[in-house]
RNA sequence: GGGCGCAUAGCUCAGUGGUAGAGCGCCGCCCUUACAAGGCGGAUGUCGGCGGUUCGAAACCGUCUGCGCCCA
């Protein structure tokens, strides 16, 4: 980062403004963003927009990058949450925040080793053939190679953040945050070492945590087994039979008639030489299978609490490669090849009861290597969770936390409310080292960081490194300079709100909850949890590189615009729920944007101006006080969906404002007012440039490149960044002028559908007479324009006639119209209008409707059989005046 | 096995008590001087099945079926 970055006064004229923006008199007809997007991010970028300053006295707003995988790379899931926070931090700098989007990423250690001892065993090499220290060293080097493409790839989309607050989780600062939390809670007996059974990957030859392991449905094989002889024999079924040599006892539910016998007596284990005891837990459910069950404390989790409840032996029957090491028959063989063997030996025994294959179950797997995960009884460090997911749970109940949307936040509690403790311990070399020592004595000194490790004969450091979520737990507070008291701490904790997929509330929002909490003397480290789902394909299945369905982000990007992925993106963004996306979809958000462009081309062109003041509403035309009335509403909408969250609908009614609105009707209207010269064009080229103006700053979060490129062309103004964010005018409202121009689309809507039945080319030009009524009578000229009438000359002969609302049009087709046509398309209509009838009649004839509605009920379906009776008199009519044919 | 959610147009999804919507796709006409990445018009749904509550149900309740997710 360059310090020379001086963030301009907002809003400040700027001569050289145009250097990066299009010129009015060269724009193209079509947008380029690859032209446009490289260069604006960079101007954005020196002039330092994004830079938020602890010394300012604006308010804060804060988010924090959930830091992407040093070794990964952009996918749509980034860039569907990147969208969305970008949307939020550009909003409220808008607004006059002091805005901060802080990005880093995390250091992902098993992921990062794995690449690492990968590149390694291209050379023939083991990391413990290079030792801890130079592999490490390796590591780094990988990372300053390799590591964090996504960064530059962030730029690519458009985010907005604070690259000089850029971090590491393996950084200096962090690093000294973990050992700082750490010393803190292992002082005040919130972490402890314990032997308990964890996810042990047998080639990782590490802890994995939960998320780590992926459960898949596997053909497997579940046998009966006779343990026992004659009377005092159970059957019980397992799908590892190898475990079978580490079970020291068979457990039955205390209240299960056909076992009380058995309760308390021991029963021989096959292939040993061992007697087991049979125990009576009630967590044994005594209707699935036998209803009698194996334990192996050493090497299952439900079985190891039933050995702590009866105080049973841990057998550990596997090594950490997952090789059978007790003695005898199997000792050596791998645990797949001695599943075999067992079965196949007990088969010979005529122990076997039953063999059910294939039988379907969930099987963990490794999600770094694939390999089938073994639960496995290991010393391992741990976090009492208890203590911190209380206040966690509490935060988000009393309402200091809210969840969005708040039917998620069930999946919170239902992990907060039922913790267990957190195996925080990695049998890793790439992480933060467990700053805990081990004297020759038995001593164990956990070590701060402003501390001295012992040292002397004996004395040695734990080699395990954290669990990486350990660290990015304390993401939202390390990375403002905690545990120092910085000023930026001091500013911009707590953060506002954070925005991440809800497939990871327990490993990392509610992590970051209870350090939140404890660390910062109960400050949660955000008022908002904003949860997304996850991208999927057009049709709404997972995206996976296997089935070559994963799109990369960036070949969308290069071909249609990080603006087009972008608003496809915040599109389908409706709180909580996944978002599908195809190319079809990035397309027309393609040409979503080309539309802008071009209606903002159309306006340059026209001398569109933000020269003055808005013109009073006396000086304006109709059609000008309707459009300035339909944006107020817009933005006072827009405003409260980016409260809820609502970015899905927010996208859509900007949409459809700017294009079926502005773009459809506003502009067309204002043509014929432009064309006629004097005041009340000078009103609408300034009405449509505040139009187009707003519309782009009201758009400019989502779709960022487009609408500054646009917006300093139309200004000359420095950047719409910087730009105020719009505030709804109420005075605006014109409930009038918004009825006015709702008859007069209506009347341009029938001499359209008249136009397409009588198979007349939309450019024709045609001979009318018009005669309007009340208010549409000012807007003949609009009329006249949008379809194509030309005045009635002296040789007029009527040879078509259409009314509606208060409209009746005569038409001089100099020759025979499509009867048939026109009575199809007027059968129709009388049709609805018939049935329309008929079901307000019946609403009305019902005395229970009129008794018990609400009065606004029943008054409006007055008004729609007042409506439908005068359709069908005028059509009526209509279809009668029709020449016979 | 337990819990949660979903089922609306060809596809993907909004809509939570008062006349069924959008985008894309589809059909027809049109290169009309901002835009063919466009314009105009059009077609398309027993709102998964059944039962109930209500004057009124896509919406609320029950149930069945199908699918998805989480936990075990």
């Amino acid at each position: 980062m360059t310090d020379t970055n001086q963030r301009p006064e907002p809003h400040a004229h700027d001569a050289n403004a145009g250097d990066h923006s299009v010129q009015p008199t060269t724009l193209p007809t079509q947008y380029s963003p690859a032209e446009v997007e490289g260069p604006l991010y960079e101007r954005w970028i020196e002039r330092g927009y994004f830079q938020a300053d602890a010394k300012s006295d604006k308010p804060p707003y804060t988010i924090v990058i959930p830091p992407p995988n040093v070794t990964g790379a952009l996918h749509l899931g980034h860039a569907f949450q990147h969208t969305l926070m970008d949307a939020l931090t550009r909003r409220k700098r808008m607004q006059g925040y002091e805005a901060l989007w802080l990005p880093g990423m995390d250091h992902a250690g098993i992921a990062t080793q794995n690449k690492v001892e990968q590149q390694l065993a291209e050379q023939g090499l083991s990391r413990h053939d290079i030792g801890r220290e130079a592999f490490v060293e390796k590591v780094w080097e990988w990372k300053e190679q390799y590591g964090g493409r996504i960064l530059g790839q962030m730029r690519r989309l458009g985010d907005g953040v604070d690259w000089s607050r850029e971090r590491f989780t393996m950084d200096e600062g962090l690093s000294q945050a973990v050992q700082t939390i750490f010393k803190k809670l292992f002082d005040d007996g919130l972490i402890y070492r314990a032997e308990r059974i964890i996810n042990w990957c047998p080639r990782c030859l590490t802890a994995l945590s939960d998320i780590e392991v992926e459960h898949e449905d596997r053909a497997g094989e579940l046998v009966s087994i006779r343990y026992g002889d004659g009377e005092d024999s159970v059957v019980v079924a397992t799908t590892r039979a190898e475990t079978l040599l580490g079970d020291t006892a068979v457990a039955v539910h205390p209240d299960d008639p056909r076992y009380a016998h058995l309760v308390g007596r021991t029963i021989a284990l096959p292939l040993t030489d061992r007697r087991i005891p049979v125990v009576a837990d009630e967590h044994v459910d005594p209707e699935f299978g036998t209803g009698a069950v194996k334990v192996t404390p050493a090497h299952d989790p439900n079985d190891f609490a039933i050995g702590q409840r009866h105080d049973l032996p841990n057998i550990n029957v596997l090594d950490e490669h997952g090789i059978i090491t007790v003695h005898g028959p199997f000792l050596g063989l791998d645990r797949f090849e001695a599943r075999e063997a067992v079965v196949g030996t007990l088969r010979e025994q005529g122990r076997i009861v039953e063999e059910k294959r294939p039988y379907m179950h969930a099987v963990g797997h490794c999600s770094r290597c694939h390999t089938v995960v073994e639960p496995r009884l290991s010393l391992q460090w741990w976090v009492k969770v208890a203590p911190l997911a209380g206040p966690a749970a509490e935060a988000v109940r009393d309402g200091r936390v809210q969840i969005h949307p708040k039917e998620l936040e069930g999946r919170y509690f239902s992990w907060v409310d039922n913790m267990y403790d957190w195996c925080i311990s990695r049998q890793l070399w790439w992480g933060h080292r467990i700053p805990v020592w081990y004297g020759p004595d038995g001593e164990v000194v956990c070590v701060g960081p402003d501390e001295q490790p012992p040292t002397g004969d004996g004395w040695h450091q734990d080699p395990d490194v954290l669990d990486t979520w350990f660290s990015s737990g304390l993401w939202p507070f390390s990375t403002l300079g905690w545990p120092e008291q910085t000023r930026d701490l001091e500013k911009f904790y707590p953060t506002d709100v954070l925005l991440t997929g809800h497939d990871i509330i327990f490993f990392w929002v509610a992590r970051m909850m209870m350090f939140g909490l404890y660390a910062m003397d109960g400050q949660a480290p955000f008022h908002t949890i904003a949860l997304t789902g996850l991208v999927r394909d057009q049709f709404g299945k997972k995206m996976s590189k296997s089935s070559g369905t994963a799109v990369d982000p960036l070949d969308w990007m290069d071909e249609f615009g990080a603006d087009a992925v972008r608003f496809t993106l915040a599109s389908g963004a409706n709180p909580g729920a996944d978002v599908p996306i195809g190319e079809d979809w990035v397309k027309a958000s393609r040409n979503f944007c080309n539309k802008i462009w071009n209606a903002t081309r159309f306006a340059l062109m026209n001398g569109a101006t933000l020269e003055g003041p808005l013109p009073a509403a006396d000086e304006l035309t109709t059609a000008d006080r309707w459009i300035l009335s339909r944006l107020n509403d817009v933005v006072a909408q827009v405003d409260g969906l980016y409260e809820d969250y609502q970015f899905a609908k927010l996208s859509d009614l900007l949409y459809h404002f700017a294009w079926d609105e502005v773009f459809a009707w506003y502009v067309e209207l204002s043509k014929s007012t432009l064309a006629e010269g004097g005041p009340h064009a000078d009103a609408a080229r300034r009405v449509l440039g505040e139009v187009i103006e707003v519309t782009l700053r009201l758009l400019h979060p989502v779709i960022p490149f487009v609408t500054d490129a646009l917006w300093t062309t139309l200004t000359g103004r420095e950047s719409v960044v910087v730009a105020e964010w719009p505030a709804a005018d109420a005075t605006r409202r014109d409930a009038a002028a918004e009825a006015e121009i709702g008859e007069l689309q209506q009347v341009v809507t029938e001499i359209r559908r008249f136009w397409a039945d009588q198979g007349l080319n939309p450019g024709q030009k045609v001979p009318a007479r018009l005669e309007l009524s009340g208010s549409l009578a000012a807007h003949e000229a609009a009329l006249r324009s949008l379809v194509r009438f030309q005045p009635a000359g002296a040789d007029f002969t009527a040879t078509a006639s259409l009314s509606v609302a208060g409209a009746k049009v005569e038409l001089d087709l100099s020759g025979t119209i499509d009867v048939a046509a026109e009575r199809k398309r007027l059968a129709k209509d009388l049709a609805a209008a018939e049935k329309e009838l008929t079901q307000a009649r019946a609403k009305l004839a019902n005395e229970a409707f009129l008794a018990k509605a609400a009065p606004v009920a029943v008054e409006k379906i007055h008004a729609r059989q007042a409506k439908a009776e005068a359709d069908i008199t005028r059509l009526g009519a209509q279809i009668a005046a029709l020449p016979a044919g």
